[in-house]
DNA sequence: TCAACCAGTTTACTTTTAGTAACCACATAT
DNA sequence: ATATGTGGTTACTAAAAGTAAACTGGTTGA
């Protein structure tokens, strides 16, 4: 009979969803890539330059160097950030934003600006 | 001898961090309230208009009734939607974006995009 | 030599989230 | 009476996410 948003009703009264929102839906592929906890953060520290690994975990006062780690290997595999290794023997190694990860950071400006601006 | 993002070397050597990013920090704040599973997907079927629960669980394929009444019972809280009691007997409601709710559109958009001009 | 740094890894948990499947009470249509 | 709809709730399980703290194996500086 009626069709809203995607949902249509048959002669007999059924209901069918024509275009259900499954899971690789653009909102909630974004959120695993940019969502996890930190991950926001971590880009955001990077924006200005590349940081050592742990300048960036005293940064997040709050995260473990596991979850801290952990975040970057997947923001690694995501294209997002990119890691170096500055010196050998002594280890040093840094973390950068790559050209990907430069592009999501207008998102998070404005998520920045959204929290900053209703006191959430 | 050096600083770098808040952090402080002292005379001995030892490191400091200034302004660490604790867990209340906007970006992480503001993901909390719209980073759940789910959430970012709800508020965008809203926006066109008052949405039944059970067209909002179908559309939503993946989830489960459960999930869908627990993130918009967080998201009534937020204030980022409103549930209205359309009729009594036969019962009937509608979950509404509120004014709040809206203001956050603009940034589901641009990561909407993202996702969808980058393929993630 | 000792303490502190580097960049992690590992362990041992606890907490949170996600998810299934069945069930409720009531209403409407066949 | 039976199926289907409404808007949920309950009970339970599995998986993910997160924690603190110890530990590696090296380096550096006092």
């Amino acid at each position: 009979m009626g069709t809203s948003l995607g949902i249509t009703t048959d002669e007999q009264g059924r209901k069918h969803v024509s275009e259900p929102c499954l899971e690789p839906c653009p909102i909630e592929r974004g959120m695993r890539v940019l969502g996890g906890k930190w991950k926001g953060s971590i880009l955001w520290h990077l924006k200005d330059g590349p940081v050592r690994f742990n300048d960036l975990a005293r940064q997040l006062g709050g995260a473990s160097k596991k979850m801290v780690v952990q975040r970057l290997r997947e923001m690694e595999d995501a294209g997002l950030v990119k890691r170096e290794m500055v010196s050998d023997r002594p280890v040093a190694v840094t973390y950068e934003i790559t050209e990907f990860g430069k592009t999501a950071l207008s998102f998070l400006e404005e998520l920045k600006n959204w929290s900053e601006t209703h006191q959430i």
